[in-house]
DNA sequence: TCACTCCCACCTCATGGCTT
DNA sequence: AAGCCATGAGGTGGGAGTGA
């Protein structure tokens, strides 16, 4: 009877694919994650797979390694989708091995290839098993910084190329990404009432079928005293001859540098770094202590009213809260409830 | 109603470097 | 020195789902 060279080959791929069949069925449900998350996730399982092999745990043990819940479940997808590519790779390899040697180096890779599989399967029975650390919102960096302190900072950011997305953050709470993607800022007079108003106009970021804002304005009386409404109104594009422009910053990650950096000049005893997503905090305090809550999910660009929560507190605006005209949004704003009977009725836009 | 899990998308931070 | 940029590592936000 003749012996097939390659019968212990592919036995070994067949388990490899059993484990890529259960990982697989495991998340079938799941969305297709974007390009740039693909990407990520490529150079992310890279290091993690480079680490383990220094460590006697290995992927395992390098996958556990983090305090956060969130970060180890990013580890567990980012070597999943990894590895199934390299399964994909293996298996189109394996189609077209004929000789010896090509065979013995294959098995060699298959091995490896089982084991980090073994590896990933057992951490993603076993979940999370770090000590949890509680989560630390960024709503409590604002926590001594003076009433002022956005305008402080814009007016220490004058003369910077960040001065305007500064007041912009301020006004709109919106996030980095979304100046990333430009804030129109427009100047209009309401036909019916002839109120002169600055309307900021927001492409909303995180936005899904079932998440986020895809559009949403806030409105502001041209004759409004707060100081950051002044400054705005100081701007050429606030005059008839430019009605509209835009506010753009190329990178949202060298913004919030520049803001960390600048509040740390202005405040350096603060414990907590004063960051982009403070004047976000802050703006969701102010429409906390001025108007309902659905108004500020609409403002802050959320589809679901349960997310406002983990913003800034009433008792965090108040005195030199900013008071706008107007929060409209495209999509209504769910309830805390699943029933459709008790949802509210939304101020909604065109899109 | 609330706390918690899970996962994708995005943000923060540290560090080093460049330009003015 | 100030102002700003680039990048890797790791943490947070946002929303759905679930179970007590």
């Amino acid at each position: 009877m003749r012996v097939d060279p390659q019968a212990p080959l592919h036995q070994l791929a067949d388990e490899c694919q059993k484990v890529v069949s259960s990982l697989q069925k495991k998340s079938e449900k799941r969305e297709a994650p974007h390009k740039r998350t693909t990407q990520e996730y490529l150079r992310l399982a890279a290091t993690l797979i480079k680490r383990s092999l220094y460590i006697p745990g290995g992927l395992s043990e390098v996958l556990q390694a983090t305090e956060c819940s969130s970060t180890f479940y990013k580890r567990l997808a980012a070597v999943q989708y990894t590895l199934l590519q390299h399964h994909e790779m293996l298996m189109a390899r394996l189609a077209e091995t004929t000789d010896a040697i090509q065979s013995r180096h294959l098995t060699h890779q298959l091995n490896f290839h089982l084991k980090r599989l073994m590896q990933l399967r057992e951490s993603q029975d076993i979940g999370f098993l770090p000590t949890r650390r509680k989560r630390h919102s960024k709503r409590q960096a604002l926590r001594g910084l003076p009433a002022s302190w956005r305008h402080d900072l814009y007016k220490r950011a004058d003369h910077g190329k960040y001065a305007l997305p500064i007041l912009v953050a301020s006004l709109t709470g919106c996030r980095p990404a979304e100046l990333q993607h430009g804030v129109a800022v427009c100047r209009e007079i309401d036909p019916a009432t002839g109120e002169d108003f600055i309307a900021f106009c927001i492409r909303g970021a995180k936005v899904k079928s079932e998440q986020g804002q895809p559009w949403r304005i806030i409105k502001y009386s041209v004759s409004d005293p707060h100081p950051l409404i002044r400054e705005i109104c100081k701007f050429a594009y606030c005059s008839d001859d430019v009605p509209i422009q835009e506010v753009k910053i190329e990178s949202a990650v060298n913004f919030t540098v520049e803001v960390r950096r600048l509040a740390s000049n202005l405040w350096p005893q603060h414990k907590q770094s004063v960051t982009a997503y403070c004047f976000r905090h802050q703006w969701a305090a102010d429409m906390k202590a001025f108007t309902d809550g659905d108004s500020v999910s609409r403002g802050l660009g959320h589809a679901s009213a349960k997310t406002r929560r983990t913003y800034g507190t009433a008792g965090q605006g108040g005195k030199d809260g900013l008071t706008p005209l107007a929060i409209v949004a495209t999509n209504p704003v769910r309830t805390f409830t699943t029933d459709p009977r008790r949802q509210s009725v939304p101020e909604s836009i065109e899109p």
